[in-house]
DNA sequence: ATGTGCTTCAAACGTATGTTTCAAACAGAC
DNA sequence: GTCTGTTTGAAACATACGTTTGAAGCACAT
């Protein structure tokens, strides 16, 4: 948690402020003086403060990718010439983010939670400049979903997928407060584990909907005003 | 699309600034700038800009929880009794979205951007409005899923909705981009009525996935490295 | 025509932001 | 110790924001 060095002190303020607050409302100032630094230090150390966040995301996101890389690597291996199925895709996505090694307890939620901002929020710059960074493990895992759904019409798997990566990024971006109505409401503690563990098969499944239903089923239409 | 009365056209410029960039990515210049009005006429006809934002969720959400409300009634009194279904209960809600008389073709797009918005952007002062204010039929779809799903526990159920709001709010809110997307790809072109009915099979099936798996399957752990 | 209540307008206010400046402090090599 | 390149510090900069002000414009009843 406490790092010495100046850069490394404002990316762990910045990180966090970021993913509780979200970019544009998360100040300079704010990050500076959590972090207990000079507010020239962030211009100084990163050029912008777009280029801290680039920063930010490129500090967790370039292990990960490289994590996410080598457990695909493991799963083709195990399969060895058969398509790994859908599961244990979803599964080797999920293990290997909640695997990295974290900075702190809340580590996984802060990082699931800025992905979740990097899709939401528009931000240009930012969704550049993961395109560039990190097209190639995106468009890997894309091709392992196309192999474990072979039953699917192309538009059908691509808008399957866009339903998952709703699911995920909206839950993962709003997890905290989501996580505090859980606890008021059912006095249930949850750990993003857990989250991620109902998750997956709730994707699964959508995934491998048998029918894609083109109209209302009958009596479930409205009657016309 | 053109109302020439002041406060109608600063809420449809709102409206759209707002879908497309966020709230506090959307300055009160824009907006006024866009609506051709003068900067002072948001503060003279709304009071603030939070009040500026809880009218254009006002505008449409009201009648929409009116819309909703029936289409609850008519589906009770059909099932006379017995609880309704999953699929029945998805597709009320489906059609009422889809029936709402919209000011444009952007319509719906826009109003489910802006609702997968006031839940992602933290925005305190909006989350408490819109629960105080629509509280009423929201508890009731919940209400409705419960008997729907009573199989499910509590918190299996709860989660469940979320992954099914963000599937749902996530697709909806950029479905535009989307839609781009798969015509420039696949040389397809898609409804939003279409998407909605790819969407509801999808999350039925994830809603009734058999399975919690709160343990990856044997052979999915990553070898410890 | 005159007065009245509501609406528009240009301009300004105070505050907060990202960024820049330049002198001071520092560290390591000679 | 002195020089050199890097890092910190306090202050200022320019700009953008939400909001307020007070005069001008307008429609309409008297």
């Amino acid at each position: 948690m406490a790092q010495s060095d100046t850069v490394d002190r404002i990316l762990d303020a910045a990180e966090e402020l970021f993913a509780e607050r979200g970019f544009s409302e998360t100040s300079l100032r704010m990050i500076t003086s959590k972090a207990k630094v000079n507010l020239a230090a962030v211009n100084y150390h990163f050029g912008s403060k777009n280029a801290l966040i680039h920063a930010v995301f490129a500090r967790f996101l370039t292990p990960f990718s490289a994590t996410l890389e080598s457990a695909f690597d493991q799963l083709e291996a195990r399969c060895d010439g058969k398509p790994p199925t859908l599961n244990q895709t979803l599964w080797a996505l999920t293990e290997s983010a909640v695997r990295m090694p974290q900075r702190n307890e809340k580590g996984i939620s802060i990082f699931m939670r800025l992905l979740g901002l990097a899709y939401t929020q528009s931000q240009g710059h930012l969704r550049k400049f993961l395109e560039q960074e990190y097209s190639e493990p995106f468009s890997r895992f894309m091709g392992l979903l196309k192999e474990a759904t072979p039953q699917l019409s192309a538009v059908d798997r691509y808008w399957r997928i866009q339903f998952m990566l709703g699911a995920t990024a909206f839950t993962m971006s709003s997890s905290d407060a989501l996580q505090d109505i859980l606890r008021n409401k059912l006095g249930v503690e949850t750990t993003v584990q857990e989250i991620a563990a109902r998750l997956v098969p709730f994707l699964a499944a959508g995934m491998q909907a048998q029918d894609t239903m083109l109209t209302p089923p009958a009596g479930a239409r409205l009657p016309v005003a």
